[in-house]
DNA sequence: CTGGACCTACGAAGACCTTCGCAGGTCGCA
DNA sequence: TGCGACCTGCGAAGGTCTTCGTAGGTCCAG
């Protein structure tokens, strides 16, 4: 277990596929990715990312099962500030309004942002 | 120059001291990185990022002189765009709400971020 | 003119990343 | 029992990233 770094773009292809599936073997995992890499290149990153304390191994059964270590919504927030610090001076209020310029954001979305910023300017008041 | 790919880590550090600092010598960026690397790896940085169409150089003196090859905010976008499609299922405003619950905004730049939406909703009223 | 300060180019080392073949063990069914 | 299907571990190849020393050229102050 090394040093707590961002996943690869690899690693991130498998915990994508872990949050989505739940705990899973090394079969289901490299099934769940196509036919993009041999079943011992999926294999081999689990191994790679156990030791990284990335995922979790219950080697209980003669198959393991792997499940991710930290949360889909833990290691995006990882993501987030880690880019905002490399390319937005560390502000990841200027990361989002760039996101939002980014990409066209469905109304949905949108009020979900309003929603939230409103409820912040809620708790802003209280604070007064 | 070979294919397009988000900047690396180094790259990036040197990327932020042109998009501040405006074309520079090589020297005028490794002074401004401080001492953290020898003059000569941001020499081969810069080389590197040459070929790859990161910066453009002049050579026109005998000391070059670089300039980012694209803009800050272009290339911001580029990796708000790679992030959201590598963790967020392509949504690049949900990159955005997880952004803004990553780290406290300033109140200014929440206010800019209404400003922004509510400037958006104008538009969409408008196209009824 | 000559030494020191500077510049670019190059090559190589070492660390990671990603890929996959192969070896060797286990399981279950015909 | 024996064979095929499966599993894990291993090692190595090939690529990229990052680092920096060294070589060789230019410039200028003394």
């Amino acid at each position: 277990m090394s040093v707590l770094r961002r996943p690869t773009d690899a690693e991130l292809a498998i915990l994508r596929v872990l949050w989505a599936a739940g705990p899973s073997t090394v079969r289901e995992v490299a099934v769940e990715m196509g036919r993009e890499s041999a079943y011992t290149t999926v294999l081999k990153l689990l191994q790679i990312m156990t030791d990284k304390g990335l995922v979790r191994r219950d080697e209980s059964a003669r198959t393991h099962v792997y499940r991710a270590a930290r949360s889909e919504r833990a290691t995006q927030r990882q993501l987030v500030r880690d880019l905002a610090d490399r390319a937005f001076g560390g502000s990841a209020a200027r990361l989002a309004m760039q996101a939002l310029a980014a990409r066209k954001a469905s109304p949905e979305e949108l009020a979900e942002i309003r929603g939230w910023l409103a409820e912040r300017e809620g708790k802003r008041e209280e604070a007064r």
